[in-house]
DNA sequence: TAACCTCGTTCACTTAAGTTAAGAAACGTA
DNA sequence: TACGTTTCTTAACTTAAGTGAACGAGGTTA
């Protein structure tokens, strides 16, 4: 498969992988509850991947029919609007991406890419389709979740909405404080909607407020 | 059941309920085939609704477990924040909501309410466990909608962080026109991150420019 | 080592949104 | 009709984000 040339070999069998299988299966586990058979079915359809830094999952343009579940590490969404990036969103452990052209069958209008070494697992809608007439279990796991992140993105954009730049920084000081040390100043900047200039000044602000 | 005191009787056998339940099953018909068997289950479930303009559907602090799917109107949704209304949506006809405190069991953080006299099916989410567990088909319809609804969301939070204020009503006005002639300004203001004023003077902007 | 990037910060200046207040228009209702 | 309420607009002033430029710290490459 073409894009897979993106991804080092798929992981073989060293304690590492077996940490992610438990990791996968732990998160699956919320949902439904697997049979070991149902488990080697997923097994065998090599989904583990290592992914390095800066490679680029998906472009614009891409009919992409991947999604993409972090086990480790971090990967972004973001825009080329004007020659500029716009970060909109980062996936971090135990974070599930499909992206809106997965979905709606189009070309993609953003970038997945890797912001730190990690370890995804990488899935087909065709192969997802199968698996999930196969298992009902798997439509209703996909069906749950869907649901959950839709109601979970509700809120953080309304969230979004009514508030102002500085609470949206403190916000997510408040709920990632993981990812203001991970992800460069610059992506943390348009993920919250403004430019990086005016984070560092709204972060100066903020230390300043602190010390009075 | 309690909440339904907000509604006027179900609508009985008129033309007009007629119309409502083609509409219905014009929007079903884009995920799954019904059977007329199927059809019947779903009208024996008592869904159609008529909401008088004002009707407040969901208040903060309550536990429910209804969804809402607008026939004819516009129902809109909003957090009550230091005192002041801040609407996040607004939904029109063929559009769906499922409040997040439905899928998380959590009491709700915001208020849903009638902008327009309306024609909803409301339906409660213990029913649709009942009827995914009869018909996988309904299950698959679900999955398809929530996975249709999280990328469009999706897109829309993208487009609403990368541009201003200017640019968002601009968008609006491109892609809901009708929701600009028929929503009160100061809900269309925070729909779109801003004060009435600023709406007002934004908008004032605009014709300024296109003048000359 | 020198030249070159990228990244984050700071500064001065511009632009637009927030705030407060006031008034006009539209609506509902007694 | 008259009154009060809500809605929208305008204006003056404040505050914060956008813009363009400059600088230093780190990292990379020749």
């Amino acid at each position: 498969m073409d894009k897979c040339n993106a991804f080092a070999p798929s992981i073989t069998n060293n304690s590492n992988s077996q940490i992610m299988k438990n990791t996968l299966f732990d998160f699956i586990s919320k949902y439904i509850t697997l049979t070991d058979d149902e488990k080697n079915v997923l097994l065998s359809l090599d989904l583990f991947h290592s992914v390095k830094k800066g490679t680029i999952l998906l472009k614009e343009g891409q009919k992409s029919k991947e999604s993409y579940f972090v086990l480790k590490g971090c990967i972004r969404s973001y825009y080329i609007l004007d020659g500029e990036e716009k970060t909109t969103a980062f996936y971090t452990e135990m974070e599930a991406l499909t992206p809106p052209c997965v979905i709606n069958k189009m070309p993609s209008d953003y970038y997945v890419s890797c912001v730190e070494d990690s370890i995804l697992t990488v899935s087909n809608s065709d192969m997802e389709v199968e698996v999930n007439s196969k298992f009902p279990k798997f439509e209703i796991m996909c069906r749950m979740l869907s649901e959950e992140l839709l109601a979970k993105q509700r809120i953080d954009f309304d969230e979004f909405k009514t508030s102002s730049p500085e609470q949206r920084y403190l916000n997510l000081l408040h709920k990632r404080p993981d990812l203001i040390q991970r992800v460069p100043q610059h992506q943390l900047a348009s993920y919250l909607g403004i430019k990086p200039q005016s984070l560092s000044r709204l972060r100066a602000r903020i230390t300043e407020k602190d010390k009075s």
